[in-house]
DNA sequence: AGCAAAGGTGACGCGAACGTAAATATGACG
DNA sequence: CGTCATATTTACGTTCGCGTCACCTTTGCT
């Protein structure tokens, strides 16, 4: 690493991937490693960018629909049009997340006054079994 | 349907899912249906459970960590012992949604100023358009 | 009696996201 | 120089969550 670049088993040291996750990405399109003769090395671009797709992955985001967003954090050169498009894609993304986070919530809710339930019949089994 | 149970066809229709959805389920000893003859009659407790399923699906649990999950929900005729270790099952459940629930709130905010300064870049080239 | 609709049971298939094994290459080190 | 560690490619295997197909039974009309 030239202090920019990692190899591949540091990147699976930092972020707790296989290599076969890896490359994997790359063959998906995921990720771009350059290439030093045979081996790979990973640039502070594709840091950034694995660490998105494993958060996309934890809110149950196909990897498709990942590399379609990486795009959105790449506005460095692009076009009007594409630029656009690109909008248009995060802002359904945002929606379908804040969804997400409504429904959470409730589920959390829900949970949360289940326990208290279950903690009450606790209580109650416990005073019974020392009456007893 | 006795007013009570209902055919697998109006559980399809009622929960949009297909009948080999609800067989598999069945399968997988996330429902149980009684059998009238050779048919399935979903219960009360039936609907119940696949609501259940069907959100934590869509929170990414897989089908086994669910059926695991929806003992909590039958805190009917248990005993200490087993309520004690659903309660803990339900706990970390609790803190793995609470936490989901923390990186889902950053992701938003990210996402929402990533698309702030795509929506300044939209702007600025527009605005160069109309210039020129 | 005839027959279509609804339901049932295997059993095989499929896409996603990797795991895993085999064979090969590269580089560092004693 | 050998060899040990680390990587690479190729390719087949696996798990999950159903879809799909072929082939019976049951039920309700007409």
């Amino acid at each position: 690493m030239t202090d920019q670049t990692m190899t591949i088993r540091q990147m699976c040291d930092s972020f707790d991937v296989t290599p076969r996750t890896l490359r994997f990405y790359e063959a998906k399109e995921l990720l771009f490693p350059i290439r030093e003769g045979t081996k790979r090395l990973f640039t502070r671009r594709d840091r950034a960018r694995l660490k998105l797709i494993l958060r996309g992955k934890r809110f149950g985001f196909s990897l498709e629909e990942i590399r379609q967003l990486l795009d959105l954090y790449e506005t460095d050169d692009q076009q009007e049009v594409q630029l656009a498009r690109t909008y248009e894609v995060a802002e359904r993304h945002l929606k379908e997340m804040q969804e997400q986070r409504a429904a959470l919530d409730e589920a959390i809710r829900e949970l949360e006054a289940q326990m208290n339930w279950g903690a009450e019949r606790l209580n109650q089994l416990r005073a019974r079994a020392k009456a007893a």
